[in-house]
DNA sequence: GATGAATGAGATTTCATTCAT
DNA sequence: AATGAATGAAATCTCATTCAT
């Protein structure tokens, strides 16, 4: 369990939000996302945050105004998280589209499977929720395809790569790397890493495709 | 004592029966899949589903004995109809396994786009289900799945198809046409019938790798 | 349109023994009187009763107006068919009032201990029945009572009995008889013939107190 | 990763713990029993208790996390006052085994008339609580047991007493002070005294038969 | 005589949220 | 910064009762 070993940055690269620079909130961010990424949003309720956090629900609203703020909170902190680390791993793998595109995916689903099983419950945002809240969650999700879409779209210009629609490889990628962590949970834990590779090396056929 | 002809095992006489299939109860698992798969089982009240039925609440229990019964049995509901769609699609189209593959995958996320947006979100089972009904769920998954194995299988045996790991080529196959009702959902009507055209094509490159 | 119905009196239920009726009305009414002595009254709903009898829950409404009707029908029957063994036991018993007193209490006991477990919870009679109701209870636990104090009486004018207050101690003895079920039901059952018979011998010392 | 430094093992986070004795917990106990007792614990929503507290109901479930959880709380409070009261006379009372144990059937039944009316409901508790409160209830009723038996036996000891079956007169007595307070429920408040006093000699014919 | 279907009232339970301290 | 207490709305579930067939 509880093994992701906590990317210990400084302050958060992005001063994205106002976001208040206590380590407290970190943790209950943390928390949260877990928790939201084990059970779905809706199944969590604040007592189970604070429960594992070791403190009572009403202090929860200290940092957090409300519920829907904390959730949306918790899935930001995660994607910048996530994006950065792809952010490092694509500055120090030098090489061609193609083999920058493969361990850009390695990584994506090793963070998946490794550290945010089932983070595709966090993104699966409730229907409710205010439009700007959707829409920053939405952001997230644009510039962590941009990442993706940046490479393929050099890999078409070099000529490494044939894609039929850009789009479409895309949202394809995306979905299977966000349900790998769903069927790999099943797999005993030694097996896991060899899964990663081999969901890498298919998802490359994605964009390898000769008409 | 005096007649009562069975032995009542335990006292609670909780055991409902399965209930008749009756046109009756198709309306109500319609109308529940409809809305689970819209917002999300939790987000879905009982009262949700009775009112668009026009019945009151304590009324479903007529035919379900929880909320979880009839999550379970609408989500076997889809999922029997939606093989059966696939299977009496198999039957009328000869062919290769290439292009018999090709027109599953084209129906089944036809299926998806037009008629079920969002079921995935039906398969998002929660967790805290008892293990017979999650048991339930994946023996569908299991159904589905082989539809595809089989062909898939017959593809590599004929020499059509390389691919490396098919169990891998399966998960991500079956992630991507899950997803793509919500996706396509952000697409405007017209847009919908090619796009699932493009996805059926794009996923070929699953089983068409060349190394 | 009054008068002409009249004629038709439906089997009125006020009336006390329309019970011969049937056999069918035998059946729920042992039905109803067991459970609703085995788990108490209120937690015993109709459709507990109805699948005993392996019928639907709305024909009891054929035979009874309503569950309290029930209720009270099934206590009623319990009662008599109760005050009739003991009758039928005091025609068979001759011998001194303490023999046949000795006699009374063990058959009492012993229809409650083998034949009806847990009556005692039946005679705790909801409070908001209607008084009707209840006092066709109490009369039948006054028509039980009779039996015991006119032995009582009879032992007392005979010099045998000596007693300070005749109500206590047949209130006590009452007592002590119906909770006796509840402790048996713990005895394994081979012991429990042995405790009715000790239950007896102890409560003989009530009437027989020497001052 | 951070600090929860607790193996939560169970997903669901229930287990509330035993929480302080505080005065409002005590309130609520008490008018719980109360109720209980008055009508029975099927008869008795929340809202009733919640009402005679004049709060929610819903902020019942801050003090315990279900109704069966109120209500053997509610009987163990009881129990608990009331095994103490008893020993807390014998403390103060002194004399032969007799003396004493009449003492004590008197300063019981006088608890449960004047005290604790109906108090008997309480005791039968639903067959379908979890078989550990269960055994909570039964322990209650076992260290009330001692008291007595101590004093039988003591007696029987010393030759004061003369008794067949030392179970069985406990049983008998308990069921006697324990439906004590319904009868006399149904006399006018003055004579209740009297009537208290009549069942204390009354029960103690049990342990001074002659055979 | 009996059933299947439905209702409506009320019960238990959950939970986001507030607030005084 | 945090807690304990409470609230109120809503959700799940139960059940006696009715009624057309």
């Amino acid at each position: 369990m509880g093994t992701q070993q906590a990317v210990h940055d400084p302050p958060p690269p992005s001063a994205r939000v106002q976001r208040k620079r206590g380590k407290r909130i970190q943790e209950i961010l943390n928390a949260a996302a877990e928790l939201f990424g084990e059970r779905g949003y809706d199944a969590v309720s604040l007592e189970h945050v604070a429960e594992r956090l070791d403190v009572t629900k009403g202090s929860l609203y200290y940092y957090f105004s409300s519920k829907d703020e904390l959730g949306t909170a918790a899935i930001e902190t995660l994607g910048d998280e996530w994006t950065a680390r792809l952010e490092r791993l694509l500055g120090q793998t030098p090489g061609t589209p193609g083999a920058r595109l493969r361990a850009l995916i390695h990584e994506h689903v090793g963070i998946a499977v490794h550290d945010h099983p089932a983070a595709l419950r966090l993104f699966l945002v409730p229907r409710e929720w205010p439009a700007e809240q959707r829409e920053r969650i939405k952001g997230l999700r644009r510039r962590h395809d941009t990442l993706f879409r940046t490479l393929v779209e050099e890999g078409i210009a070099s000529g490494e790569f044939t894609v039929t629609s850009i789009d479409t490889v895309l949202q394809c990628m995306h979905a299977a790397m966000s349900q790998a962590p769903i069927w790999c949970a099943e797999l005993p834990a030694a097996a896991r890493k060899k899964a990663v590779a081999e969901v890498a090396d298919t998802l490359m056929a994605l964009v390898r495709s000769a008409p």
